[in-house]
DNA sequence: CGCTGTCTTGAAAGGACTCAACGCCGGTGG
DNA sequence: CCACCGGCGTTGAGTCCTTTCAAGACAGCG
C-alpha cells in the first residue's frame, strides 16, 4: 500500500511510526471523480480537505462576471484545498481534469493533529505556505512575463513537480490540459496559447503529440523562462524540535 | 499600550488572558525602518518574522533578469513574512514604503506556540491562508482583468483593509505608493498606470491629491472592479475546540 | 536655488484579443 | 459500419490595449 501524504511530508522531515499511522488513518476515505467533475464547489464549506491520490486537478476562481482564472494545477500528492480547513466558505473551487481518486481528510482530524502533533501541524502548515510561494511566482509570471515565457515557465515547473511522483521520465510527461485551460491559467486567450505553442514547437523547445509533452531542450527552455525552481521548496526541511 | 497582533487575531476568535500575554511578549522587540529600506532581503533566512506596527510595506519578487513584481502591499497589523517561519530561504523580499515600525517575532517563539498553543497556532496559520486567498484574487485580476479594473479593484481592497486599523475615513485614505510601484504590482508600465489613473479621475470615481486618495463613488468603483470583499476573510471565525 | 524623483504627455510599435471559419478526431447512435 | 456531433486545435484579418522611447512639467528637499 502506498501512502501519498506520508511520502509528501517525508520530503520535509522524518516521520515517526505513530505519525505515519495517523496520516494513513486520516487519508483512508477515498472517492473517485470523473473528468471535469467538481471536487470542491466555489463558495462551499466542505467539512474535509481533498488530497489528490491520482489524476490531475485544477483550482480556479471566477470573477463575478464569469471570467475564469485557474490558480493552480494539481498533481498526485497535492492537497488541493488544505486551506479550507480554516478558511470557509472557500472562495476557490477545485475540479478534476482527468479521472481522479481523492482522499477526503476530515477537518476534525486536522484539528486533532493541531492539538496533539505540533510537528505534523508545522509540516501541514508548510504545505500551504509552499502553495503561497507558488502563487507569488505565478503572479510574477502573470505580471511581468509575456505569454511565451509564462508557458515555458509552467512546463519547467510541471516537470519538476511530476518527477517526485514518478510521472515525468526523460523530460516528457502526460499533459491532459486543453489550450483553453492553459489560457485560463496564464491570462491569455485560447487562440494566443495556440500560437505560442506553435512558436515553442517550431523553435525546437518542445514537442507535443496528443496529450504528451516532450521537452526537447530543457536548458534553453529554462533559460528563456528564467526558471529557478527554488520557489517549489521541494526539499524544504523542517526541524522536529 | 496597543497590541496589534492581539487585535488582529481577535478578529478571528476570542483570546484568553494568557494567550494575549504570549502575543504581547513575542512582539516586544521593535525596530524602525526608513522609507525604501529593506525589511527582509530576498533570498535571506531570517530568524524572526516581521509584523508591521505602523507604516506601509511591500512584498516583492524579482525575476532573474531583474523585473520586479510586487506581490502584496502591507498595512499596519500585517505579518509581512510569517511564512519565513517555515519557508527558508524565503524567495520574496519585504521593503518599507514609508517609515515603518516593525515587531520582530523570533521563530523560536513561534515554534513554542505550535507546541503549547494549538488554538493560537491555527489563528496564525489562518493569517497565512488569508494571504494565499488574496494572492489568488490578485492572480485573477492580473490574468483576467484590464489595468483599469485592476486598479479599481485594488483601491476597493485597500479601503477595506485600512478600515479596521482606523486608517480609512469617509472613503479616503493615505496612499503612499508611486505610480511606478503600482505598475510593478499590477503588471503594467508606469506610463499606463498614469493614463488609467487619469481615466478613473475624469470619470469621477476617484480623486487623488498628492498622497491622498479619495473614493468619490464607491458603488460604481466596486461595480466596475467586480469587487467582492469576501476573499479578505476579515471576519473569518475559528473555533477553539 | 538647483537637484532628483515623480508625474505627465505624445507618437509609433507590438503583443494579444475578438470574431469567424475550418479541420480533425473520438464517441454515439442508427 | 457509417454518419453525425461536439470538443478541441488551427488559421486569418482587423482592432485594441499596452508598451517603449523620449521629453517636458512639477514638486519636494537639501
Amino acid at each position: 500500500m502506498f501512502y501519498p501524504l506520508v511520502r509528501r511530508l517525508e520530503q520535509h522531515g522524518p516521520l515517526s511510526e505513530e505519525e505515519k499511522q495517523v496520516l494513513q488513518r486520516i487519508t483512508s476515505r477515498t472517492v473517485l471523480y470523473q473528468p471535469r467533475e467538481d471536487i470542491v464547489r466555489e463558495g462551499s464549506t466542505p467539512s474535509y480537505s481533498s488530497l489528490i491520490l491520482s489524476g490531475f486537478g485544477i483550482r480556479y476562481n471566477h470573477s463575478p462576471d464569469g471570467r475564469r482564472q485557474i490558480t493552480a494545477f494539481h498533481v498526485p500528492g497535492d492537497f488541493a484545498d488544505l486551506h479550507s480547513f480554516l478558511l470557509n466558505p472557500i472562495d476557490d473551487g477545485v475540479a478534476a481534469l482527468t479521472a481522479c481518486t481523492v482522499a477526503q481528510v476530515p477537518h476534525s482530524d486536522l484539528k486533532e493533529i493541531t492539538k496533539n502533533y505540533p510537528y505534523l501541524t508545522r509540516l501541514l502548515w508548510l504545505i500551504t505556505l509552499i502553495d503561497g510561494a507558488v502563487h507569488r511566482v505565478w503572479m510574477t509570471t502573470l505580471g511581468r512575463m509575456d505569454a511565451r515565457e509564462r508557458l515555458a515557465h509552467f512546463f519547467c515547473e510541471l516537470r519538476d513537480r511530476l518527477q517526485p511522483v514518478g510521472l515525468s521520465n526523460d523530460d516528457s510527461y502526460e499533459l491532459p490540459i486543453t489550450q483553453q485551460e492553459l489560457g485560463d491559467a496564464f491570462g491569455t486567450s485560447t487562440v494566443h496559447i495556440n500560437r505560442v505553442l506553435q512558436d515553442l514547437r517550431s523553435d525546437g523547445l518542445i514537442t507535443s503529440r496528443g496529450k504528451t509533452l516532450i521537452i526537447n531542450d530543457l536548458r534553453r527552455l529554462q533559460e528563456q523562462a528564467q526558471y529557478a525552481p527554488g520557489y517549489l521548496h521541494l526539499y524544504q526541511r523542517i526541524e522536529r524540535d
